[in-house]
DNA sequence: CAGGTGTTTCGGTCGTCGCCGAAATATCGT
DNA sequence: ACGATATTTCGGCGACGACCGAAACACCTG
């Protein structure tokens, strides 16, 4: 049997309830405690603490320590890709009919580990196509220093980044199937969105709801 | 529990070895007898006839019947874009010190269920995008005037496809972690290739290889 | 209408893995 | 240093599911 990457063992973490509960949890971005994990997942913590051990083993989460709690998150976007994947596939199949009002919320604005996705990131990203503001250069896509301008009109200073996260990246937004922006960029474009209170996170969920300061400005946005 | 789609379950479909082993066999874009599949998973025929009905059942896999032999294939590209998915996500984890010459040809150019992928498809994609002959038009990517032009100039005829399809899309490239074509489109292109001898796919295997007319030509294509 | 091949159904066995109780370890507050 | 809380380790139980043998079913060929 020739063994190319282990996709079942990767697919098999993600393909029980408790874990795939967890990792769910850690979609909204914010680094969980273990015994928070365990009871998202309706287990006991020693429980937990096994599926949590080999998830980190196999490096679909990151662990950070902070006195006697242990907070863990998404080891990075390519897991929370993952997720989303599996939830357009599993959607697809399962909702049709019971689509409730909880997911209609969600499929118009969530956060995808650090940053916005859904109806409103995917308008968001094809504004910033159609103004120039994303282009590729050849290289793929990347912000230009027209986007870079914009971001930073509205508060968000890029210029001075220097972290070795790509600043701009497609990711695939699975209710819409088209492209949101992520990266470094679109993390912080979700930062500054909620300080400027034009989006604010629903708690204990990856609902994203639009104030109504949002509702006005949001759809302007880079149409500059 | 609250309970969301259940993603648990579809990861948990391809979590298993023999399962997995299945899927992967029908990345290559070819149906599949059940038979075939058993042999590839290295079970017995009755063993692989449940996994195939379970498959089905979740909708990640269709069937064709065609006399006696019952011919299987991916449900759609969203079930072939969950697999590169793994495939990427497995292969960080596992592969840094195994990389292969056989997974060097797979990162160069392969099949993506019935489109090319890698660095190859990565490139032509780029091209085509700072050709203007993929742009954005308000409504998500698709193909311009000048883009059907280009692909009818090769011989792919386009200008008269009917099907409902969306005839361009993007799909994440797991090895490359940037956009390639997929959609009506990028099949379209990948039969041409092959009908033009410039690739080759490698049987029983998703590596394509390019003949030495492909490796002249292939970097040109779309530059006009 | 036989004979043969590909595929499926049924029944039963066995291994794997998720689960918890009990107890050990680590860290904080006082 | 002591008790309290958070987390982990160990051991054993129980269930789900993957697997195969036997046999039935579907379809092509002659």
């Amino acid at each position: 049997m020739k063994e190319g990457p282990d996709i079942a063992g990767v697919a098999a973490l993600v393909g029980d309830a408790s874990r795939a509960a967890m990792l769910s949890a850690l979609m909204g971005g914010k680094a969980l405690s273990a015994g928070e994990l365990a009871r998202v997942a309706g287990v006991t913590p020693q429980t937990a603490t096994g599926h949590l051990a080999r998830l980190q083993a196999a490096a679909m989460l990151r662990v950070v320590c902070q006195g006697r709690h242990r907070y863990y998150e998404l080891a990075g976007s390519e897991v929370a890709a993952l997720l989303e994947n599996l939830l357009g596939l599993a959607g697809r199949i399962a909702s049709p009919p019971r689509t409730g009002p909880r997911d209609i919320a969600l499929k118009r604005a969530r956060v995808c580990y650090d940053h916005l996705a859904g109806e409103i990131a995917v308008d968001l990203y094809t504004r910033l196509r159609g103004n120039g503001a994303i282009a590729d250069l050849g290289t793929g896509e990347s912000l230009t220093a027209r986007g870079i301008a914009a971001f930073d009109d509205i508060g968000v200073g890029l210029a001075t980044y220097a972290g070795h996260r790509p600043l701009c990246r497609a990711c695939i937004d699975w209710s819409e199937r088209r492209p949101h922006l992520a990266g470094h960029a679109g993390a912080a474009l979700l930062d500054r969105l909620q300080a400027l209170d034009l989006v604010r996170r629903v708690a204990g969920s990856r609902a994203v709801i639009l104030t109504a300061k949002g509702e006005a400005h949001l759809p302007k946005l880079f149409t500059a």
